[in-house]
DNA sequence: AAATGACCACATAGTCTCATTTGGTCAAAT
DNA sequence: ATTTGACCAAATGAGACTATGTGGTCATTT
């Protein structure tokens, strides 16, 4: 009884390989933009043929779906990773990785030149509902801990931290760079605004300020679950 | 010796004439936008032959730009004359006036639907820039009478404003009409968050709150003399 | 002098054709 | 079982030419 045929693949390399791919599609989408970029270049970046990425992803959008998702699954664990404990905190950690984030970036403004013409369409299609939704909950548990203003309910409180957080950063790539406020203050300036437009400007007693704390863990707890497993489901396992 | 050739015209009669071509101008660009709004168009709509049009303006451009100039001249009348007597309630008043504006909106937000090839022309050519200066001054008089905090440089202050009002405006047209927030209550939204990033939290006394009355009435006194100014100029006088 | 609208140069939109590129498949190689 | 890259249909782009529409002028009219 002899083997034949080639013996099935490790999982992991295969992940990795996925990865891989992602890497060579993230640099050349920075660059060119999604519009420009082909199928034959990611290939050739990331060292495979054309072939083995359809092994993968069944079209070219599904690719570049996975991209963002893992994006914005990094993101938030690296945000998660930074514990912050408020409001305040939460947004300021969030801009500091939307600032070293072209992609995201993009995705939140909805930059043309590096979406193309997918730019209108991923939009509200999940980041937008379900990641409000779950923020307005988290707004509503910051509201009973006397956390943020109650003169607010939790949609509008998100329209104006939305408001906040677009305004800053698409105003910051329209400006010439030249006079543009660097980025670790105008992360600053983000965090400091928000907690200002939406906090209640009181110091939390000790239980309420850990409660404060554990209810922000936990949003962004389930923020990174959603997002992992939305990755994991565009990385076909 | 006898009369010979027509009678000169009332210079009040071509001034009318001139605004009712703006007039007609303004209702076309807001409905089919300034790529697809014709001389030809507005001249008919107003009720003069196109040549008329060029003894006011020489270029297409310069009859947009004298509507453009109308238009902020016209709002900062407005807002002025609505006398706000704080930075909050100044912020308010402007936010008014942007909302129910879509020309001024459509500058403010670059909307390329509305202004077409010249969305990124008149952006920072002038009201960016000396609007800013000015505004800045007016800041730095505020933040000397303890009506903002001294935390940020003017220009910083600027730019909290403008990320401000620009986020909360884009963000409204971005949404599904069904599920926007009211304009009146997107105005408070505003001013609040305005008066809340910038703000000392501290009421002021009498006499300083006087003073910043005076303050802002000045800032506004100066706004719509450069504002009429410059329209003069554009309508040829 | 003031106003007009026929007129022109020119940019843009449209159409057709031909060459190249690109997303996606699959028989062959390992 | 995996991986590959030659291959194909379809999309995209380039080129050449025409039709249309537009900004701006100016001889003529009032």
């Amino acid at each position: 009884m002899v083997k034949v045929g080639r013996p099935p693949q490790d999982p992991a390399r295969q992940l990795e390989r996925a990865h891989r791919i992602l890497d060579a599609a993230a640099e050349l989408i920075e660059r060119w933009g999604y519009d420009k970029t082909t199928i034959d270049d990611v290939a050739r970046r990331a060292g495979v043929a054309k072939g083995t990425i359809y092994l993968h992803w069944k079209t070219r959008d599904e690719l570049f779906a996975a991209l963002l998702r893992r994006e914005r699954a990094h993101m938030l664990e690296e945000v998660r990773e930074r514990a912050p404990a408020t409001l305040r905190d939460l947004v300021g950690e969030l801009a500091a990785e939307l600032v070293r984030r072209p992609l995201m970036q993009a995705v939140l403004l909805g930059d043309s030149e590096v979406l193309g013409k997918l730019t209108r369409r991923k939009r509200r299609g999940e980041s937008g509902l379900d990641l409000g939704a779950a923020f307005e909950e988290y707004l509503g548990e910051l509201r009973e801990l006397g956390a943020v203003r109650a003169d607010r309910t939790p949609p509008e409180q998100f329209a104006v931290l939305g408001a906040v957080i677009y305004g800053f950063l698409h105003t910051r790539d329209i400006m010439p760079e030249a006079m543009r406020t660097p980025d670790d203050r105008l992360v600053e300036l983000i965090a400091e605004t928000a907690g200002l437009a939406l906090g209640t400007g009181t110091t939390p007693s000790g239980p309420a300020s850990r409660a404060i704390g554990r209810a922000t863990a936990g949003y962004l707890d389930t923020m990174v679950e959603i997002a992992r497993h939305k990755l994991a489901t565009s990385l076909g396992s």
